[in-house]
DNA sequence: TTGAAAGCGCTAACAT
DNA sequence: ATGTTAGCGCTTTCAA
């Protein structure tokens, strides 16, 4: 009953090089390029690899170079469809550039962002991409990190060393609200999740600027974290003596908590009150009503924050340290702003009533 | 201008030895409890490490120990909302047995799921936890991972060297039917995306056997992998002699789609068709109508499969190999099976056309 | 309880 | 074009 395992040990270089009859440098360089090879030794390495099934061990190259071809990136979590858009994008281009990638999530928690980068430096990864944690303060400017190539990407960290992919947080804010403008609205409410949040604050910015350009009061909430939160907020606003006739809910997260509360609260939209949100849904579009949003380019977040880093590894270009690129967004209208009332449920639940009545 | 950079060099192991006046092997001791040593020995190592702020270098230990404190993860992507809330869980009890994880996709392709476990050995993981890819065959058997511990969760893989991690997608299935069947309908379509994926055939499998033990002829298609293929298999589907009253979606991904398509098709829910889906949706419930789905602990399902693996690292119970834990799913009943009738809307509607009659 | 030497698998630097 | 030597930072092994 005894199982015999016959486990071949792994080959390693210096098992190639005698089977090839050549040295370990020889091998080395047929691996990597680093030095011409002739043909003939060439072809005798590659056939002895092939035997040998032979495949370099990375721990011992990353060692030796003090560095493994590899880029770490950072996200808050991966619920959010947003982060995990951006994570895929920045692992294709990866993939692309025959990087290997580690991927880690902070929870939002600047300390768990700092555990979690400095570990991936450690393991010697060339670059890290990263979304900074929107609670505490990220700590790039450690010296742990001086030789790390970083880029950040949906909010932007203090420091000239970093560049950062953004999208146009503000702006998209400030149509949305001009939309609802637009719609003849004067008391719309912005509703958010927290102000500490680069992006919740420009947004919300964008919305003041909105709002003031055409002499309305702003009306803005923050701290839409649960479900629950978010619904006592709505009550709240919805309570005053100049109930809002719009809401401008500033990222998906508090949209989908707004959308449960509002239902729960029998709070028809656009009907009651007109909405958009900031960053598209899943569903958004089949949703009923369907919902207007503005969209951020997540999968282009993503990848040009990994080309930007790359080209830094690449060409080691660090001069342009510092810089932002900003990303424009765009306001795609369904119908939870009051347009395109095509109100498909309501004529049928008319027709269906009649019809159990003849 | 130019840029003094005092980079002071990492300490290594032999620095702090000699701040300490011991050996390097000392400060090894110390730190991995490897060994017996003096507290007055190692309240000098430690004070040591403080001050030259030492880290240990794992790469330099993974090359000497063969292993890395690390496990790997590989989850065909992180789009599914079920993939992810998996990773996260496995992620949080590695976390808590102070091991390190790599995260990977294998965008159900076989051959990159290769790859990447294989880099992920080369890197010394010491397990991996694996849902494996859908297209293709996952080589775990391949002698490359004969010296690692592994575990597959929602999908199993053949081989007696494995445990697995699933759901009751049979029985899960079977339910939502006869939920179906018990609302009087006898014509039931089943719609799902490849019958090569293991769960989605034990789904249909519960699906032909519930309806079979009532009589009813079994209508099932696959394919459903874009919006425009699932809306002509729905088209094709409603457009025979016997229109299905009800359907039953096999995942959430065809759900989406199904929506979409529905939606497109002017098809009422549940009015024209009833609709029971498995695996839950972030918004199912505030869906108009809310959809009735069979749920799955994907969260559990992660932590259950990390923790099994984490026995078998630690106390090498390879012996209780080939197992399979079954979890339980349970159906969450709302509204698109035809259940809760409440109609917020449509009351709403009348009230507010009644209102304007006044 | 502690230290010295050897070596994990690879490559940089220097030979030839 | 190829081989030799040394050493990346740590731990295993052996000796004290």
């Amino acid at each position: 009953m005894k199982e015999v395992r016959l486990l071949a040990k792994k080959a390693k270089m210096s098992d190639v090089a005698k089977l090839a009859g050549v040295g370990t440098m020889t091998v080395s360089r047929v691996l990597n390029g680093s030095a011409p090879v002739n043909e003939a030794t060439k072809t005798r390495v590659y056939q002895a690899i092939k035997k040998l099934n032979y495949q370099p061990n990375p721990i011992a190259r990353s060692l030796r170079q003090a560095k493994s071809n590899s880029i770490g990136i950072i996200v808050p979590n991966f619920y959010d469809p947003f982060f995990s858009t951006c994570a895929h994008a920045i692992s294709l281009v990866a993939k692309q550039h025959q990087y290997s990638v580690s991927v880690s999530t902070s929870d939002e928690d600047a300390n768990i962002e700092f555990t979690e980068a400095n570990l991936m430096v450690l393991n010697h990864v060339e670059g890290l991409a990263v979304i900074p944690a929107a609670i505490g303060k990220s700590c790039f400017d450690r010296p742990e990190f001086h030789s790390t190539h970083i880029v950040t990407l949906d909010r932007p960290i203090r420091g000239h060393r970093f560049n950062s992919v953004l999208v146009e947080n503000q702006q998209g804010a400030i149509e949305a609200v001009k939309h609802l403008i637009d719609h003849g609205h004067k008391r719309i409410c912005c509703l958010g999740l927290s102000d500490k949040l680069y992006t919740i604050r420009a947004r919300h910015e964008g919305y003041k600027k909105a709002m003031l350009q055409f002499n309305l009061t702003p009306d803005q909430y923050f701290g839409a974290v649960t479900e629950e939160a978010t619904r006592i907020l709505i009550q709240k606003a919805m309570s005053g003596r100049k109930k809002p006739t719009a809401f401008f809910v500033s990222n998906n997260f508090v949209m989908r908590h707004a959308l449960h509360a509002f239902s729960k609260l029998n709070i028809r939209i656009p009907d009651d009150v007109a909405l958009i949100g900031f960053d598209d849904l899943e569903m958004a579009d089949i949703f009923v009503p369907a919902i207007t949003v503005v969209r951020q380019p997540s999968h282009e977040l993503g990848r040009v924050a990994a080309e930007l880093l790359f080209a830094r590894l690449e060409h080691k270009e660090v001069s342009l340290s510092g810089q932002q690129i900003v990303m424009p967004v765009d306001l795609v209208i369904r119908q939870s702003c009051g347009c395109n009332r095509r109100d498909i449920a309501k004529p049928r639940a008319i027709h269906k009533n009649s019809a159990s009545f003849s």
